[in-house]
DNA sequence: AATCTATTTAGAAATATTTCTAAATAGATT
DNA sequence: AATCTATTTAGAAATATTTCTAAATAGATT
């Protein structure tokens, strides 16, 4: 919710990874999980926190639970580097 | 240097704030601690980090160290946000 | 209803981060 | 040169994060 909690989110090279893998479509936690050499655990774990902040939404669908980007929640952190002093992405 | 520094680096809510003091110009290592609840050595701490990722520089005058902003370091995150979905900042 | 499949939760171990106190540095003043 | 002042560094303690293995859940298939 807070700036520190999305910043710390997205700090983690797994979770950056997950978001961009979740930029093509929705995946499920199986197809997320097996493009990285962690245990089904491990991502699941990632996910929990991704989810938590906001970064992606679940739909379950038969077993599979599928997950997706939001990616509304950029906002807050763009917001502040721009208040901070962050150029124009245009400029 | 990489993107996971820059954002653990800014997930800090006391180097958050240090970035924000020093929106209003360059400020010593000590009026920085001064406006926290914490010792000198532990906002040290903060600013090497800072410091180590390029958000502020270090300025020696006397035996005053003062930090200003470099704002150009916040471009990297803002092209990732942008890159991952992030709406514009104006629309 | 038993079992399979996809995924999460619990708990532990390893690692990283934040904070502190005490000591060190280094330049300025007496 | 002795001392003061601003700040950092070293090392320890407390806390948080990441990862794993093993067990749990919950819906689907047989």
């Amino acid at each position: 919710m807070g700036l520190s909690e999305s910043m710390k989110v997205l700090a983690d090279p797994v979770r950056r990874q997950i978001i961009e893998k979740l930029k093509s479509g929705p995946k499920t936690a199986g197809e997320i999980a097996d493009s990285f050499e962690l245990t089904n655990a491990t991502v699941s774990y990632h996910l929990k926190l991704l989810k938590k902040a906001g970064f992606i939404a679940e739909m379950k669908d038969k077993n599979f639970i599928y997950y997706s980007l939001n990616s509304t929640v950029f906002e807050d952190i763009l917001t502040w580097i721009y208040q901070v002093g962050g150029k124009k992405h245009d400029e």
